[in-house]
DNA sequence: TTAAAATTTGATAATAATTACTATTACTCT
DNA sequence: AGAGTAATAGTAATTATTATCAAATTTTAA
């Protein structure tokens, strides 16, 4: 099944993708709502939901009761801060034989893939004494 | 505070010991309902929360969105499987190596730990059909 | 041993997050 | 433009979990 082309739906991306903050559907509903004050929190779950079947977002299904979505469809990881609970993006060289030596165990037992997340203190959490 | 020895809490470690399926609390509820008919859905999620708090048992919040629960404490990983959804133990040796490079990760960069799953399919759905 | 203090329980209510339903509206394709 | 398909807003329902609280049980310590 093809996507239509709904206003409601290039605002939801639009604004996801401005986004690095991972958020929830009802964070990404508060803003959503600037642009289109009528629409209903149910079109965003709806929408996340569909677009990161069709890849083009993610779906972050981390610790912590609420789905998070990622307007970046980039291989990358992510921590979750164990202080304020945000979470964000990580860039370490050593992901990059981290991830190999997966993708090989993934490749040679058949499997579809895995999910990692670090958690920790993050730079924002950091320097805020 | 220390916990209290009740015929409930014995009987729900017990249980959960003897399966390696690591149930959801209400999967958990029905079989230690076997032992104590009267027992309430509530006592096992207060008790199984408390007992991981504790470090009794292991709390696995994994992608889906009920928690499941592992008598088994030691160092370990999971497969969730693509097709039935069931969590089972993944016994390899690769797993020594990606668990030590993640450690010194976690290490260096004074993190707390890390979450990995594994998603495919599991040997009981490979065999049948 | 016993009684007060602390903890836990069963029953039930409340909450949080997500999904389902449906009449109406918007898109798509020709 | 008009038929056919898909999506929307608004709302209800569902699912998983947590909270509340009086009564029961367990612990502590006299
Ligand atoms: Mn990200
Ligand atoms: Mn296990
Ligand atoms: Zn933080
Ligand atoms: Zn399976």
């Amino acid at each position: 099944m093809k996507l239509s082309n709904t206003n409601q739906r290039r605002i939801i991306i639009e604004e996801l993708r401005k986004l690095d903050t991972h958020p929830t559907a009802d964070e990404l509903y508060i803003i959503v709502r600037e642009k289109i004050p009528q629409i209903s929190l149910g079109t965003v779950y709806r929408n996340l939901e569909l677009l990161s079947k069709k890849g083009q977002i993610l779906k972050l299904e981390l610790t912590g009761k609420q789905k998070r979505f990622d307007g970046n469809i980039e291989n990358h990881y992510h921590l979750r801060c164990t202080k304020c609970g945000r979470v964000v993006d990580i860039e370490i060289d050593d992901m990059l034989e981290i991830d190999k030596k997966l993708n090989e165990l993934v490749d040679r037992l058949s499997l579809d893939g895995y999910r990692l997340e670090l958690s920790g203190i993050c730079e924002i959490c950091k320097t805020e004494k």
